[in-house]
Parts: C-alpha cells; structure tokens; sequence
DNA sequence: TAGATTGTTAATCGATTAACAATC
DNA sequence: TAGATTGTTAATCGATTAACAATC
C-alpha cells in the first residue's frame, strides 16, 4: 500500500467503506466505479484512484465485487481493528454518545466516561464505568485507551486535551467550542464544534446570496 | 470581497472569527498574524492570505487589530446575519442539540424540532415547539427556516433531507450514518456521522502505527 | 471477440507556501 | 527613521481530472 494517502483520499475511502458496508447487505454483487461516483457526488476517476492507494484489488474491466472491496479497505486501513475509546466531559451531548448503540457494530468500546462533577457521576444511569477527571492519567493507561470524545466546556479543553495525549490517546474527536491544537503528527484530532459548522454553512448561504445580488447588478449595467 | 474563496480557506476564517471572539474578551487589542498562526496550527502565510480575501482591512505595518477583524469577518461573511434552525430527529443527539445553550449566542435560533413517534412528541421537554415528522413542508416555509440539523436514521436521512431542500432549507448539518447528496448548489450539506470520523481516526492511527513498522524494517535490512 | 471497466500515467487545476515590496 | 508586519505577486506543492492502454 503507498503510504502517502492524501487525507481527503483518506476520508473517502471511509465513507466509501460504511457505503459498501450497506451495499454488502442489499444483495447486490458488483458495482462499477461511476456507479459508486453518482452515490458519492463525486468522479468515478477519484474512486478509482482513492481504491488504487490501498494497492492491487484486480477485477479490471469487469468493476469491483462490492464484499471483496469491503473486505479490502477494512484490511487495508484496518477498519476491523477493534479499539477502546472514552467520553470526557457527561452533559447532554457526551451521555447521549455514552449510550450510542452504533459503537457496538463498529469495532469500536466505549470503556470509560469522565466528568468533573461527582454528584453526576453518581446519579447518571449507564452500563459503561464512569470517573472523575483526575482519574484520566490512571484510567487510560490502565485500559489502554486510544480515542477519546471530548465534550466538554471550552475553558477546559484543551486541558482536557493535553492530559488525555499524555496519557496516551491518538484520537480525539472534540465536541468543544475550542479549537484544539497539538504538535505531534501522531495525535489526530477532529474538531467538530456545531454552532462553528453552522457558521460555515450560515456563510457558504451568505455568499451564495451575494453572488444573485452581483449577478443583477451586473444584468441591470448590461441593460441600461 | 473576492467571491471565490475556498472551502478550506472559508472554513479557517470562520474558526478564526471564534477565536477572536475569545481574544476580544481577554482584553488584548492587537495581533500579528504570525501569533494567530501559532494558536491555529497553521501558517502566518495562510493567515493573511485568508484575511485579504474578504478585501482590504488596513493596519498594514501593525498586526490587526482584535475587534475590528472580528467585526470585518463578522459583516463580510454576514456571521452575524440570524437565521433561523431545526431539528429533525429527537432522540438523545438530537434532543441534546435542541436544548443546546450556546445557539443563544450565536445569530442561531432553533425554532422547531421534528420527530416521527408522536409519543415522543407528547412527552418530550421542551420549550421549542415540536412537530410530526409530516409537517416539515408547511412548518420550514412558515418560519422561513433555512438551516436543519438532522439526527434521524440512516435509513429516513435522505427522504428527509429532500423533504427539507424541497421546502427551502439551504444548509443541513447530517448526524446521521447516511452520507447525504444533493446535486443543488446552492444547497450546503455538512456530514458528521461520530463513526466514520472514529474510523478516519483509527485509519490515521493504522497508517501511523504501519509508518514505524515499516521503518523499523528498513533499519533491519540496512543492518545486515 | 467486443464491450465495458479498471489501473496508471499525464495534464490541469487549485491551494499553500515563499518572497518581497508597500506600509505603518 | 528603523523595525515590524501586512498585502500581494510568484513559485511550489498537491490533489483532481482527463486520457488511454491493459485487462476482464
């Protein structure tokens, strides 16, 4: 496999992978790459190219067996790999991920809830083990935890952040207001704060706004 | 204002809008672009070039000036322009969204929330008003609601989806596991299904993990 | 075989980075 | 003024698209 996957390349193939992951169900055997092009709004010669990443797959001319191309990327990109994740920070937002029924299908455990307030940690009703925030170091270590959720407030996050790292999480998807930085190409993280992608959907709206309002402009100039 | 900024680009200056909003309340006046580089992770470069495309600010020679870019952007890229949101979809991500304290800050008021259980519609607490599913069409126009959150099933995702497009909606943050297409320009969709970017993380840990397999090989054969 | 479709190289396109003149 | 820093053009880098030969 080239090792140097470009990330939107990366994150295709992800999505391609949950999609052949339903085709697989459908009882459909084959697909071609245009077809797979029109599911995605992308070109068949990006999917192509996304799939040639991951090395030979074979079946030239004769488009992709939906399971064997599954079977590829989730070898390839070890999708199967089963991996323990924790949520920091049991608000609305991080005890609804708590209790998320998706994770089970993936390969991926939530292990361990954190928050810092003790009398929520006593109250919540979950199956997954909860603990204080201080105990992330211990916690981690101790379960071998690899990727996080962080839902907490903004001050703390990148606090939150960095103790997680230290002890040893590669990723981290952070719900937070905060933008989080880190320095170690080692560490992953996606930011994915809501009202920031609301913002930028707001401003994609905006300017698509602004571009009738010149378009008339413009019309009204060639016709006076 | 040169209209064709990029995505990338777009995306940046609105994760640059926030944080000045936290710089404007630390009392600072003045930054360079090179400090902003710094907080960002990315390149002072960048920075600048991102903050022209919205067209001349002045300060040359002295850093920006903290409120007036936070205004600039605010008013280039209408971010402080209110709009008005629902949620489709009301179990525990959605419902968690719904009462979501921060949209209060931003321009953002949800005005309608969605499901298709009218059990849950009846028991449900809180102070947006709820609607059956089927009223999407009449409920979006009569409150001229132009972005939608939707946290419903992989299965309905995109029979919704299309019901809110047909009914005016212009941008649509998906937390559902359907990657959802639209072939309207002018329509602006935003996929963040919690699995898939799990999955991109656990690739980008793969890779990273394989990167130092690999080096170690080549170490070996270079030793022997 | 003929048609369809992939794999892979080449060409285009776009975004980032670098450089430096203009400006405070 | 001198130092610092922006604004903007040019150079590099990388990703996407196109083209076509190889393959089923």
């Amino acid at each position: 496999m080239d090792m140097n996957i470009s990330k939107p390349a990366l994150i295709r193939l992800c999505n391609l992978y949950s999609l052949l992951e339903e085709l697989s169900l459908s009882g459909k055997e084959t697909i071609s790459s245009a077809e797979l092009a029109k599911m995605f709004g992308s070109s068949a010669h990006t999917i192509r190219k996304d799939i040639n990443f991951l090395g030979e797959i074979g079946n030239s001319g004769a488009g992709y067996k939906i399971k064997k191309l599954y079977a590829h990327i989730d070898n390839e990109l070890r999708l199967n790999k089963s991996r323990t994740a924790c949520i920091v920070g049991l608000g609305r937002i991080g005890s609804a991920i708590l209790s998320y029924e998706r994770f089970a299908e993936s390969g991926l455990t939530i292990v361990a809830g954190f928050d810092s307030d003790i009398n929520l940690l006593d109250t919540i009703q979950t199956d997954v083990p909860v603990f204080p925030t201080y105990e992330i170091p211990e916690i981690v270590k101790q379960k071998n935890i690899e990727l996080s959720v962080l839902a907490v407030p903004a001050h703390a996050a990148q606090d939150i952040a960095d103790r997680l790292i230290l002890a040893g999480v590669k990723g981290i998807v952070n719900f937070s207001p905060a933008i989080l930085t880190c320095n170690d190409s080692r560490v992953h993280i996606k930011n994915m704060d809501l009202i920031n992608e609301f913002n930028v959907l707001s401003a994609c709206i905006s300017l698509d706004e602004q571009k009738i309002v010149d378009s008339m402009k413009q019309f009204e100039l060639e016709n006076t």
